[in-house]
RNA sequence: GCAGUAAAUCGCCUUAUCGCUGUUUUGAUUUAUUCAAGAUGGAGGAAAGUCCGAACACCGUAGUGCAACAUAGUGGCUAAUAACCACCAACCGUGAGGUUAGGAAAAGUGCAACAGAAAGUAUGUACAGGUCAAGCUGUAGUGAAACCAGGUAAACUCUAUGUGGUGCAAUGUCAUGUAAACCAACGUUUGAGGGCGGCACGCUCGAUUGUUGGAGGGUAGGCAGCUAAAGUGUAUUGGUAACAAUGCACGUAGAUAAAUGAUAAGGGCUUUUUUAGUGAUAAAAAAGUACAGAAUUCGGCUUAUAGAUUUACUUAAAUA
RNA sequence: UGGCCUAUGGUGUAACUGGCAACACGUUGGUUUUUGGUACCAAAGAGUCUAGGUUCGAGCCCUAGUAGGCCAA
């Protein structure tokens, strides 16, 4: 089992996330939503997974930082279980919708639901 | 004891498991960095607001005049400031103390609603005094201000002093792209047009050229800048103090969709309740544990902040 | 990171050089109408984002904050 989340596996670059918001399909299982799209790295890994909370609900960058960490931690010890499936290469964006402070547990559960969403809308096709 | 004033300090800790990131050592390798293992660093008193002042970098070494902006008691301190320190003055407070944009109204211009006879182009109500006569004198009345006039400069202004501009998205470099390329019109060595100050003069570059339109080609990532600094702690000496000098010790974050964390257990601290005790206090339970996240770097200021600690000082009324 | 702007009834805007905060739409009530709309009449609704200061007096001047918005490779 692979619990990291190394600086490889983070999403950087600026052009492949504006190719993603503008190209990318989402799924969304409240309060995340994820956006994803299918494409193709140098990198030997299966995904680049992004981040990102909204200052508009959280106006603190403490706050904002907390959520941040919260989602990577959820995504770090789930991934595993979340690409088994998987084949080809995807960028990944979660994003947090919510205005309330979440707790980790919360997190997981709701990450948990979101992928199995993701999976299942993949297989469809 | 209660209440208050000033200054200063701290602002959660430990362990376990799983991670993130900088540096470095060893090994492996596809010779480009990557991977593995080990070692060792990793948010604040405000990191925040961006209100002042600098360092550093570039733009034309940035001259003169006008304009614009800032500051304004005296002295000191500093790399520098509008910050800081001391003193004087005015105002506030019983007091310890606090606040101050605190130059000039005999250079000029303006402003003063309502009320009032009158707010300067000066003028006259009531009562009393007074006179040949007269606002000639006092008081009252209106108002923030009323009779040899004053007020207002956080109104214009004057005086003194100061300010070249733009900011690390500065700047350099590598990579990508046949790219200051190509087409059309107009202008141009009789100087077009530019050079990052608001304007003028001056200075300077200038034919591998300027403006407009058309039709297009790329980049939007890497490296340097980047963290040793007007550095931190401490002691002594000088100074009322801000601060300065000297000695000793330490060597202290560098991310870039943006690291410095998550979870669990235990312990501190505070408040409330219950129980025991004459009481100081002890035990148990519950709740709370703030404000807040580096982004080129420093010195100040301002604002947010649960709670805790220390030192010096004050006493009008009220209580013991 | 750096720079700039705005805030006035429920909504959109005025308020000159500091001197009684105004207008339209909307709201409420009345008249007209069989009823509703239209039209006409009347009324209520703010103390100017917050806190200080200057001034006799502040929406306006000054300082600090809060909220919202804009620009720059």
């Amino acid at each position: 089992m692979n619990y990291t989340y190394g600086n490889k596996e983070k999403l950087k670059s600026k052009k492949l996330i504006d190719q993603l918001f503008t190209e990318g399909k989402s799924v969304s299982a409240y309060p995340l939503r994820l956006v994803y799209l299918g494409t193709t790295f140098k990198e030997d890994i299966i995904a680049k997974t992004g981040v990102s909370v909204s200052k508009r609900n959280f106006k603190t960058a403490v706050d904002r930082n907390r959520i941040k960490r919260l989602l990577r931690e959820a995504y770090r010890l789930n991934k595993s279980i979340f690409f088994n499936n998987l084949t080809t290469q995807h960028a990944f964006m979660i994003l947090y919708i919510g205005k309330d402070k979440p707790t980790l547990d919360f997190v997981e559960t709701k990450m948990k639901i979101l992928f199995e969403k993701f999976s299942s809308k993949i297989s469809e096709k």
